[in-house]
DNA sequence: TGGTTATTTGGCTAAATAACCAAATACTTG
DNA sequence: CAAGTATTTGGTTATTTAGCCAAATAACCA
């Protein structure tokens, strides 16, 4: 494996990294419906602002989300479209009901 | 929140959770070409072979990979085909090449 | 300006993770 | 059965992460 290709998984693994928490998974899904402020989302996920805070900057420096500060309120939503197709493959591997075949 | 969607946003965390480390997404990549056994792996990595074991025996129990065991050696291969649109998604946001538009 | 609300930052602690080494297990072959 | 190879497991240590609280910052409004 030479360097380059090290630091290419590593920029990768980072983004994936910002999405392999369940509160910051939960904030993924619910920002696929459309934006949310910091308050809807420390709402949604039940823990301490500063700790959702934390996530969501981790999340945006990962490049998964972008904010918009208006009046008192900074929103947040999805850095790309393409989350969705993410995670329906992720419900093949991790099915929210059960199934008999659990995979392709 | 109700307690069912905590648990499926863990399932679905722990997916994810297996392929946010490099060395597990370097892992996942390379069997994309298709099967490969653990000492072939432990090259790839560079790691010790304990460790890449640990990094597989944890992949299998997200439902990431599966194993077979064919004489001496333990060959692990993607469980879903899915993987590619997954590690597609990751690449509009962390490109492996630098993009004036980095996502869609 | 001073007060209020939303968010971030810094500091700390507890828990989780990753790495290595050494030892155990499983299979194959002489 | 003994020796050799591939893999896993157990134990330990260093590092990273997640959470909370308290304090700082930023924007709004009276």
């Amino acid at each position: 494996m030479t360097s380059a290709q090290k630091t290419a998984s590593s920029k990768r693994a980072a983004v994936i990294k910002a999405l392999a928490h369940p509160s910051r998974l939960l904030i993924a899904e619910a920002l696929m419906e459309g934006e949310m402020c910091v308050c809807d989302l420390k709402d949604l996920v039940g823990a301490d602002m500063s700790t959702v805070s934390k996530h969501l900057s981790m999340m945006r420096q990962a490049g998964v989300l972008v904010s918009d500060k208006r009046g008192l309120n900074i929103y947040y939503r999805l850095a790309c479209d393409c989350l969705g197709d993410f995670l329906r493959c992720l419900d093949q591997l991790a099915p929210k009901k059960a199934t008999t075949k659990p995979c392709c």
